[in-house]
RNA sequence: GGUGGAGUGGCUGAGCGGCCCAAAGCAGCAGCCUGCAAAGCUGUAAAACCACGGGUUCAAAUCCCGUCUCCACCUCCA
């Protein structure tokens, strides 16, 4: 299989470094405040990755999305909140977690910034060592990262650092473009966010925070990084240089994922364009909302509106429909996936290609059903069943979830309007599925019966 | 100033030298099915002349050159 790496700036072979094995390790959410549709769509992109890596090919994939929870952020959102940082962090890490689950893209191994201060203190220390960093010359113990001592500084973005913006310099550091390792404390901070160092009391710069936690997850050398495309410079520039200069192997490649917009424009928090995951919950169920963000290949930018996201539910709905009817008559079947699936996937997780596949599927099976041929339904059922789990949508997602006394009086609604069918009085017939629609059900009358299931 | 990316039907969005008189979905229209719907099937319209202008080639949406427009990054951001 093949993908575009992005710092080769090139499609390449896929070759695990340990043969059977994937270690993966993307950038996760900094938790200060609750999560935005851009960072649904990056945990969607890489969960697809790991899935077609794991069901696709077979390998062991480990999958490691991490949460940093130390950052001046935090400690600014939860001052004006006025609460402890480290209960807010936790709190919008549980919602960020519980919107991932809900989207099946939830993680195993999530290691947490301030689990790893220890480590990160060993990469700078090393750093140091090896004449990459140095303490700031102001007496604080601000560290930084020598650019001009790594020539390789600038090859993820193909930058040259004369050609860079920098910052002012300040704080200690020497260059524009030498970034913070470790910062130094600072006065009205809690005494809670700053940890003991060889430097003084301090917390840890952002970028060092995924160099020594991709070591201490994934080893000195590792498969794949990925995250947003915002992330490329400065945040995966600097990690890199940091492991590299610091005598690691680091990723082998990098993957990006292209940016929700609205209207063409970068949705972010900057721009307070950001449309929020509750707003988007009440257009579409969560898999709707999962089949939204995997309908665009995940280099593109994706655009939201109403209607891309309507879109999704009626296409994600003509899935759902399709193996609802076709289990009627058939059981799942173990089927091999399509070949044009497996190749989409195989060329840069071409998930759009592999959605035309899928619906191509279920047309085909749609078909075998209307012409009663049980074997082919069950062939395109399996087939269909395969690839949606592949891409993680979960087909049961309206299925009728229901207290006994609700579906009791859904039945009996049913049953009163099948009976003014066959009386003829058609009036009331639709009177009572007017009242169901009210619920929030559509019906189906089919070959001497009538289903239910939720709308949506 | 530097580094990348993008412009394809009404909408979303694939394709990236010949299988393209351009996938799939959504929306539209007609027929079948239905008491009517819903779901589904079948068929189907529109100038999709693939941003524009040149060029290469037997062959271009796809390659090259130029132009225009838009986006991202170079400050925190998935």
């Amino acid at each position: 299989m093949k993908f575009f790496d992005s710092k080769q700036q090139a499609v390449v072979d896929f070759v695990p470094l340990k043969p059977g094995k994937v270690g993966i390790y993307v950038c996760g959410p900094t938790v200060q405040s609750a999560p935005h549709v851009g960072h649904l769509r990056s945990a969607v992109a890489f969960d697809i990755v790991a899935r077609w890596l794991r069901i696709g090919h077979g390998y062991e994939v480990k999958l490691v999305r991490n949460v940093t929870d130390i950052d001046d952020k935090i400690l600014v959102n939860a001052q004006n909140l006025g609460k402890d940082w480290r209960e807010l962090a936790v709190e919008v890490e549980a919602g960020f977690n519980q919107v991932y689950d809900s989207l099946g893209a939830g993680v195993a191994h999530s290691p947490h910034a301030t689990e790893h201060i220890g480590g990160m203190i060993g990469v700078i220390e090393r750093l140091i060592e090896r004449g990459h960093a140095y303490q700031a010359e102001n007496g604080t113990a601000n560290v930084f990262f020598d650019t001009a001592s790594h020539p390789a500084y600038g090859e993820l973005t193909n930058q040259k650092l004369e050609n860079m913006e920098g910052e002012a310099i300040g704080g200690g550091r020497r260059a524009a473009h030498d970034f913070a390792l470790w910062k130094s404390a600072k006065p009205g901070e809690p005494e809670t966010a700053s940890w003991d160092s060889p430097w003084g009391k301090g917390r840890p710069g952002w970028h060092i925070e995924c160099s020594a936690m991709t070591l201490a997850e994934l080893g000195e050398a590792f498969d794949i990084h990925g995250g947003g495309l915002d992330l490329r410079f400065p945040h995966h520039e600097n990690e890199l240089a940091q492991s590299r200069a610091a005598g690691f192997e680091f990723a082998n490649h990098w993957m990006h994922n292209g940016l929700v917009t609205v209207s063409g424009q970068k949705m972010s928090k900057s721009l307070g364009n950001g449309v929020s995951v509750e707003e988007l919950f009440e257009l579409g169920n969560p898999a709707a909302v999962r089949y939204w963000l995997a309908s665009a290949h995940y280099r593109s930018s994706l655009d939201y509106s109403p209607t891309s996201l309507a879109e999704a539910v009626s296409a994600l709905g003509r899935i759902v429909n399709f193996v609802r009817r076709a289990s009627e008559v058939a059981e799942v079947s173990v089927t091999e996936m399509p070949h044009e699936f497996v190749e989409a996937m195989d060329s840069d997780f071409s998930v759009p290609v592999a959605l035309g596949v899928l619906h191509d599927t279920v047309r085909v099976g749609n078909s075998a059903l209307d012409a009663g041929d049980k074997d082919a339904v069950a062939a395109a059922l399996g087939s269909v069943v395969r690839m949606a789990d592949v891409l993680g949508l979960d087909l049961t997602s309206n299925e009728k979830v229901a207290t006994a006394e609700t579906i009791e009086l859904i039945e009996g609604l049913i049953a009163k309007r099948n009976q003014a069918r066959a009386d003829k009085d058609y009036a009331q017939a639709d009177l009572v599925r007017a009242e169901l629609t009210a619920m929030g059900i559509t019906i189906e009358d089919q070959a001497g019966k009538t289903v239910w299931m939720w709308s949506n």
